[in-house]
DNA sequence: CTTGACTCCGTACCACGGTACGGAGTCGAT
DNA sequence: ATCGACTCCGTACCGTGGTACGGAGTCAAG
């Protein structure tokens, strides 16, 4: 076990891969998008990755929950990289991300309340004729065109 | 532009395209998908298109608008086909949809709570070491897993 | 030394809803 | 007859976030 000089602690893609809860291709995919650097294939034939990269994907992770896009979650990475940057840029993309979560719940809203009441007024019986959400689709004015997509 | 008052509605696919306020590739990408019939080129080498073809794809774009995919759409045209179908199968794919939309809506309100509360407690000064924002990424549990992708 | 699990690498593919392109044919008007 | 605009047709590509595959190499345990 003391065979080499490092620790027990010696990353393969699969073990980090693991360790974050991703698979391996997804580390991969990351480091071919510039999320991760791909650490060349020193001394052994199989790239060995710092401990720091479980938690980098993780950062990865969360940022995505929070709804960032991969582009800008490295963004995030760079940033975070530079020690002497200040707040104001994070602060700002995460209040663009706002903006845009926003738009969504207003649009998923709409959506939301004109559904249930078409699904509210709608038998759910009886033939298509005169069905309400038939008639809607038929009848009602595209209102789209928000772009956003 | 000028070229139209010949024949009123004989429909080229670009009048159709212009009239339902799509592009022609649109168009063409709908009869792909099958939402949208091919008419044969008849008596000319032009396809000729009914005037219902512009209605068909009004009713597509808001059915889009409502939250159905184009697989969706295809399936509510199927069954607005036939005319003694029941609602209820109509019925049914709208309450889908508003199940899924409602969870859309949980998952984005969920995110603009949180970052909405990160961007409030990031001053937008000082360097990014302790910055709120950063370390939410860094050290929140990763919640996700919710499959709707 | 063999076996099985893992890694490397490129490439292709999935969903989703289109958009773009290029060459050839055709239509209507001048 | 010629011109410009339009159509036809196939195919490739866009962004978004991965997943899958296949052959070859490698590592560690038994």
């Amino acid at each position: 076990m003391l065979a080499r000089e490092g620790q027990m602690s010696r990353f393969t893609i699969g073990k980090v891969a693991e360790a974050a809860g991703v698979g391996v291709e997804t580390v991969r995919f990351y480091q071919r998008r510039g999320l991760l650097a791909e650490p060349s294939p020193v001394r052994t034939s199989f790239r060995e990755y710092p401990e720091s990269t479980v938690d980098r994907i993780r950062f990865i992770r969360r940022a995505k929950d929070l709804g960032f896009t991969l582009a800008e979650i490295g963004e995030l990475l760079a940033l975070s990289e530079i020690p002497h940057e200040s707040r104001s840029k994070v602060k700002q993309l995460a209040e663009q991300k706002l903006v845009a979560i926003r738009q969504k719940l207003v649009d998923l809203q709409q959506m939301e309340t004109t559904l249930s009441g078409l699904v509210q007024d709608c038998s759910g019986r009886g033939s298509l004729d005169g069905c309400p959400i038939i008639e809607a689709m038929i009848h009602e004015p595209t209102k789209c065109d928000h772009r956003g997509n």
